[in-house]
DNA sequence: ACCTGAACACCGTTCAAGT
DNA sequence: ACCTGAACACCGTTCAAGT
């Protein structure tokens, strides 16, 4: 019944560890190369034992963003404005989905999952600051559901342009300056000039948002 | 050398049959049941056929999704103001990507081709509408991103949504009212008493946008 | 040029068996 | 209870061969 000293016996598989195993396989070479059976050799594990702890690879994903989720934080918002209470809330949202790209795709399908992250203890004061904003139960909601829909998509397409080739992107640019789409073309050439800078994020895009909802209760 | 009389001889195999096929069969069945050997099937081909006219399985759903934005057409808007002109584009947009619902991920996320639609002919008028709104070639720039990734967010929800069971959802919300989030629990209570019409889409998300937007000037 | 068919290297998952 | 291993019914794609 002893212990055996020294080099401490293989630690007993657990829903925790494959989970953990999963996600640093995904994070590294992405959902496509993730594989139960690339899963079991990661644990050095017959690809069978796996099924003891989550019923189907599908758990897993689920089990995945469940942990993102579980890493949704926001930060004590005590003295700030609405809006800046707002902002918190959305940019703890992006960062923790930001931090595992390659499971954006599912976060953003899931969403019974993003129900119960919207309706999360972290959110309480992202409610609070749209009421505090002079908006009611209803305008509240579409609030929510606008900002977390708008999150969902600059989500997805940041993770999109890392997969994609840059150099195909300046070809629809510098196509497009060819033809003879006058407000199109002055745009593209507004862009090139002076490119968008890289921390764009979704910043700029949030605070139109946040002068919309403003217009709402005046 | 002539053609046989009655029945007509099998039509031969092409892109286009092959991409339609794989359209119907996808919104038929889902993109999950779309595998080269079914669509060899439906085609009644082998299914190495299928490779002498689209690279692979890839290639097929780029191609499907071309499909889709090539079926985006914005009706004509000349005496419209620019809101309305806004709301058109958008509309469209939405109304295209949404008569495929499977397809919706692989639309949102391909960058490239959604690019290509962005500065597509079709959206001139959006620019132009934008501009003359007063807004500058960079903050048009900023409006129609903030427009497309909304359009993904809605989009990409709305598919998740028909494919999970509606009665989960209804338990976040109940579980959320036994809690001590006050915020949350008024906002729940509010969408209970009068649920939100099905027409909801993406309108009142647009319309607190614009608003946002027509800040941007004044 | 266009299509076939066998083959390869993978999948997720079931099921019976081991300890 | 926990893990194994063989087996099943699938995949996408390569390659050599047919016409």
């Amino acid at each position: 019944m002893a212990r055996k000293a020294g080099r401490p016996r293989q630690e007993a598989l657990s829903r925790e560890k494959i989970l953990e195993a999963a996600l640093s396989l995904i994070d590294a070479h992405g959902v496509e190369a993730f594989s139960m059976r690339r899963l079991a050799a990661a644990l050095e594990v017959d690809p069978m034992a796996i099924y003891h702890y989550l019923p189907n690879k599908e758990a897993i994903l689920r089990g995945l963003i469940e942990l993102i989720f579980a890493n949704l934080h926001v930060p004590p918002t005590e003295n700030a404005s609405w809006e800046e209470t707002v902002r918190a809330c959305a940019h703890a949202y992006y960062d923790a989905v930001r931090a595992h790209p390659q499971l954006i795709i599912y976060v953003v399908g899931d969403v019974d999952l993003v129900m119960h992250a919207a309706l999360s203890a972290n959110n309480e004061q992202l409610y609070a600051a749209l009421f505090n904003a002079g908006l009611d139960a209803r305008q509240v909601f579409y609030a929510v559901s606008l900002i977390i829909d708008y999150l969902h998509g600059c989500l997805l397409g940041e993770s999109a342009m890392q997969n994609s080739d840059p150099t195909s992107m300046l070809q629809h640019f510098e196509q497009s300056t060819t033809d003879q789409y006058p407000a199109i073309r002055r745009v593209v050439e507004a862009i090139q000039q002076e490119p968008i800078s890289d921390v764009f994020g979704f910043d700029i895009g949030l605070n139109i948002i946040l002068a919309g909802i403003k217009t709402l209760v005046k």
